[in-house]
RNA sequence: GCCGAGGUGGCGAAAUUGGCAGACGCGCCAGACUUAGGAUCUGGUUCCGAAAGGAGUAGGGGUUCAAGUCCCCUCCUCGGCACCA
């Protein structure tokens, strides 16, 4: 291949090129309400990327499939009048950096920046209309500070139940003091501590010892990690949580309101896994003294109570020492050492092979008064409902199977046809042959017999509440966010640790910015990295005065530095926990409003004006069931479907119950772009070696032509593989596009071509053609709004089709043309644009054409005729042409003459503008 | 197993929501211009058939004057979840 072969036209030349001035005119820099040039008659448009890790990898592909949608959105919005807000961050922080750091000797700080360099530079020659004076950087202490203060909120907050929101700890503290009046400061503390947002637990946690930190549950995956797919094991440790359960249920209800693929709320819900039940109460046979006498069990189905033929304990579930006696205590703690010992892989891969032990305890069912035996298993898990079930297994699969396996009784309580009258029953004579899980009406359950599963259910909760046996409960699968990491690169705490108390500091104190370690290697125990920095453990205190700029707070690691600190008196010692990269992007879109804010970590002012529109004050959105406000479009895949934006989600509630942002929700319409695969068909990855790097692309084909491609494949959601062929395919448009204006002189230069003429009045005089180019702004225009960029470009194609046939070719049709290519191809069609409409300014700064309407009227139109559904004929009638005569004309062909003669025509369908049908048998 | 998204030419895909199936692009075929063409322009291209015609949107059934689109059943692909009582 020549690599000196000319280029169809000079992208490598005007690209760069447009790329500066529109850097240096700033172009798609948005003001704020207050400053220079805003102008607050425009309504305003926020559209959001998810902004990307910045990984040594660069770009692939990938990334600008969604940047370059949103880039069209931003750019026809400004075109249209808006204000746009339209930025680009780093989400920074994060394991890989860490990873990469520790293997290559260098400091995260420093190939992070390198790898920011690399994607912003790549960014920039896609083109994209960033505002990048908005850029945010989740590892610059200028914006971890707010993440760190947005944990003091947190910190200092808990969940008011009665008014369903966040209030400040403080008023948790006056009520305990006003209803307690003699209790101690310690018993008070340990009270408020464990109502607070964000707090402190020793429950057991993933613990991936390659990795050396913690994780959450959402981010290990069949007993491995998610980064490296390393072996995780559960310990209990202590560790920072956050009180996401709170908010389980508006996490559910206020998804109503959002304008978000249902697939995706669908996902939300189950992930917060709602499920209405009843939590029951089950006496324990012979119970020693002195110890509680009841189990207490959750469960959907408390209409199959009396179907309970015995319990099942988690193996941790605290009763199970008190419980166990003498002859089982061998086998259950053999049982509950393995458990403990076994990772969820392993309890993962023996999902079919149900195992446990009998306790030697027995329980009384509280509605047939039948002694049960008490098991444990590992099929019960200690984090759900109660830790605790009653098993029912005629009518439960895991049940079911489980009294197989121990040759427990079952009993059938539940049939899928009504087959006793109310009131009837009686006992129970044969097991079943299978196990029934549905609903079906109450047998061998004394007063429940004959009712519906729905009124069964109603009837044994009011029992069971009427003589205190259980209650109507609702559980939820969601658990709280584990929220620390023994981790170097991320935000450090903003706690310190004094006799044994946590305490979080001053806003004054912030940002807490980490040691400058040179070994920030996992210590191989539970101990974070951070115990290393022995000096910066030992807390000191630090203020900052309001507005400081602490943005050069966080230096490369200098040994002089470290050694000059001065010895601490102090006997507080810093958190040595880093926060997980989920935290800087929990509220990274409110940073760009108003990313210099020193004061507050957004202003007030740009906080409304950019997710209500209005800059006046107003109270605040309160119901859920209107549009929410915030960000008007978010673009981003679907592997976010639940981490990311439900963490986000729950953060923005928080603030915005404690009054800190105008709406309770962040995004209110969400699309999910779909995956690239490559050419292969299969997912790209290095070791396929089937990964497309943008930059090669840009190289061959020019920014344009990577943009339309992106946006050419197809549907923005769907799924589709790379090809190379079809870049070209656009690139060849691209380039008709390029010979519609210019043409090759003798010397091989490009100069404005000469049929590119003034022609007056040609929509009127070519009628056909200023159909095609207003049909053409009419369908690009509906198409964006849609997101249908596929569509919109083969609509393009089709105009410059019909204009590449012209001659001469009227300057204002091609300046039409160029207008609505504009957002797709920025590059090619300003410099067109400074060709045929010199002085005319930037095209990025034009407003968007407007069509008209008249042009598209046709006279006469065409329709196709069927005969008993297919088609025959095509018939040319006046557009309003009377039923009666299109039936006539039609019935008139020769075509239809031929499939009707020798049969009745029975019937005549005509669809006025669309077709006829003529029914003949 | 459960939830979700899909299945339309050789390929990527369109189809005003029930109204001409295959727009647009790739590829392929033919022609024009050319010393040349992996440039450009013009035309053709769902399948079977010489044609008339027939068949056709994963498969089967149904509703309708009319179904890719609506309803029921079955199959396949992709993504996610997976003992949540």
């Amino acid at each position: 291949m020549s690599t000196d072969r000319r280029r169809p036209f000079p992208f490598d030349q005007f690209e760069p090129r447009w790329q500066r001035v529109w850097d240096e005119r700033q172009t798609f820099h948005t003001p704020n309400p207050g400053e220079p040039g805003f102008d607050a008659t425009r309504p305003k448009f926020y559209v959001l990327d998810m902004f990307p890790y910045p990984s040594g990898a660069g770009l692939h592909v990938g990334h600008p499939e969604g940047y370059t949608a949103t880039d069209i959105i931003g750019r026809y919005k400004k075109m249209r009048g808006f204000n746009v807000l339209h930025p680009m961050g780093w989400d920074a922080f994060g394991l890989p950096a860490e990873q990469y750091a520790i293997k290559t000797g260098q400091h995260p700080r420093a190939t992070t920046e390198a790898n920011v360099a690399n994607f912003k530079s790549q960014l920039q020659r896609i083109g994209f209309g960033y505002d990048w004076q908005r850029e945010v950087n989740t590892t610059d202490p200028a914006y971890f500070k707010w993440t760190q203060w947005i944990f003091v909120q947190l910190y200092n907050s808990h969940f008011d139940t009665e008014k369903n929101c966040a209030r400040p700890v403080s008023e948790l503290i006056e009520k305990r003091k006003a209803e307690f009046l003699n209790e101690s400061e310690d018993k008070r503390r340990a009270f408020v501590d464990s109502h607070r947002l964000a707090y402190v637990s020793d429950a057991p946690v993933n613990w991936c010892p390659e990795l050396g930190t913690v994780l959450a549950n959402e981010e290990v995956i069949d007993g491995k990690s998610e980064v490296g797919g390393h072996p995780v094991e559960r310990r209990p440790m202590r560790q920072w949580m956050l009180r996401i359960t709170a908010y389980a249920q508006r996490l559910i209800d206020e998804l109503d309101g959002l304008d978000w693929p249902e697939s995706i709320k669908i996902h939300q819900r189950n992930w917060i896994g709602r499920s209405e039940g009843a939590e029951v109460k089950f006496k324990i046979a012979d119970c020693p003294p002195g110890m509680d006498e009841t189990i207490t069990v959750f469960t959907t189905r408390p209409d199959t109570l009396y179907g309970a033929t015995y319990m099942v304990l988690a193996p941790e579930h605290v009763l199970v020492e008190e419980l166990v006696t003498e002859e089982q205590a061998t086998a259950v703690e053999e049982y509950r050492e393995k458990a403990t010992r076994k990772s969820d892989l392993e309890r993962a891969e023996l999902t079919k092979d149900k195992t446990g032990v009998f306790t030697g305890a027995f329980a009384i069912n509280p509605v047939s008064g039948e002694r049960i035996p008490i098991w444990i298993a590992d099929y019960v898990l200690t984090g759900y409902g109660t830790g605790a079930i009653m098993a029912v297994p005629a009518h439960d699969e895991r049940d079911w199977e489980f009294a197989r396996k121990f040759a427990l009784p079952i009993r059938e309580v539940v049939s899928p046809e009504p087959r006793l009258a109310l009131g009837g029953g009686g006992v129970c004579d044969a097991e079943p042959l299978e196990c029934f899980h549905g609903e079906g009406y109450a047998i061998h359950s004394g007063p429940l017999d004959g009712l519906p599963t729905a009124a069964a259910k109603a009837e044994i909760i009011r029992r069971l509440e009427a003589e205190g046996l259980g209650k109507k409960t609702i559980n939820f699968k969601l658990r709280d966010w584990l929220f620390s990491r023994q981790r170097y690169w991320g935000e450090p705490f903003p706690v310190v640790w004094e006799n044994g108390k946590h305490r979080a500091l001053d806003e004054s104190e912030l940002p807490v910015v980490p040691p400058a370690l040179t070994d920030f290697k996992p210590t191989g125990t539970p101990e974070p990295p951070l115990s290393k920095a022995k000096d910066w453990v030992r807390y000191q205190p630090v203020h900052h005065e309001r507005g400081d700029d602490v943005s050069k707070a966080f230096p490369l690691p200098s040994l002089s530095e470290i050694e000059g600190v001065e010895p601490c008196h102090s006997t507080a010692t810093r958190e040595l926990n880093t926060m997980p990269q989920w935290a800087g992007s929990c509220w990274y879109y409110l940073r760009y409003m108003d990313n210099k804010n020193a004061d507050r970590f957004v202003g007030a002012e740009a906080e409304r004006y950019w997710t209500t529109g209005t800059t006046s004050h107003q109270s605040p959105v309160t119901s859920h069931k209107v549009p929410h406000g915030g960000v008007d479009l978010y673009v981003g895949g679907t592997e976010h479907a639940v981490l990311h934006l439900l963490y986000a989600r729950f953060w923005h509630k928080v603030l915005f119950d404690l009054g800190h942002v105008s709406t309770p929700e962040p995004f209110q319409r969400l699309v999910n772009q779909g995956l690239i695969l490559g050419e292969d068909g299969q997912k790209m990855s290095k070791s396929r070696g089937n990964v497309v790097n943008p930059d090669d692309v840009i190289k061959e084909y020019g920014a344009d032509a990577l943009r339309l491609y992106e946006m050419f494949m197809g549907p923005l959601e769907a799924t589709k593989p790379w090809s190379m062929s079809g870049v070209e395919g656009v690139f060849r448009f691209l380039a008709r596009v390029w010979r519609l204006v210019m043409e090759e002189n003798q010397a091989g230069e490009w100069q404005r071509s000469a049929a590119v003429q003034d022609v007056p009045d040609w929509e009127q005089s070519n009628k056909p053609l200023a159909k095609v180019v207003h049909a053409t702004i009419k369908k690009v225009g509906e198409d964006i709004e849609d997101l249908s960029f596929n569509t919109a470009i083969a609509q393009m194609m089709v105009c410059t089709n019909a204009l590449t046939a012209e001659n001469p070719r009227p300057r204002t049709a091609m300046q039409l043309l160029l207008q609505i290519l504009n957002p797709f191809a920025p590059h090619l069609t300003e410099e067109l644009w400074s060709v045929v409409n010199p002085n005319a300014g930037l095209l990025a700064d034009l407003a968007w054409p407007a069509y008209d309407p008249e042009l598209l009227i046709e006279d006469e139109i065409e329709l196709p005729v069927q005969v008993n559904g297919k088609l025959r004929e095509k018939i040319v009638v006046k557009k309003d042409a009377a039923q009666s005569d299109i039936e006539a004309i039609a019935l008139a062909c020769p075509r239809v003459l031929e499939h009707t003669t020798g049969k009745t025509v029975r019937k005549i369908v005509v669809v006025p503008g669309r077709l006829v049908n003529i029914v003949a048998s």
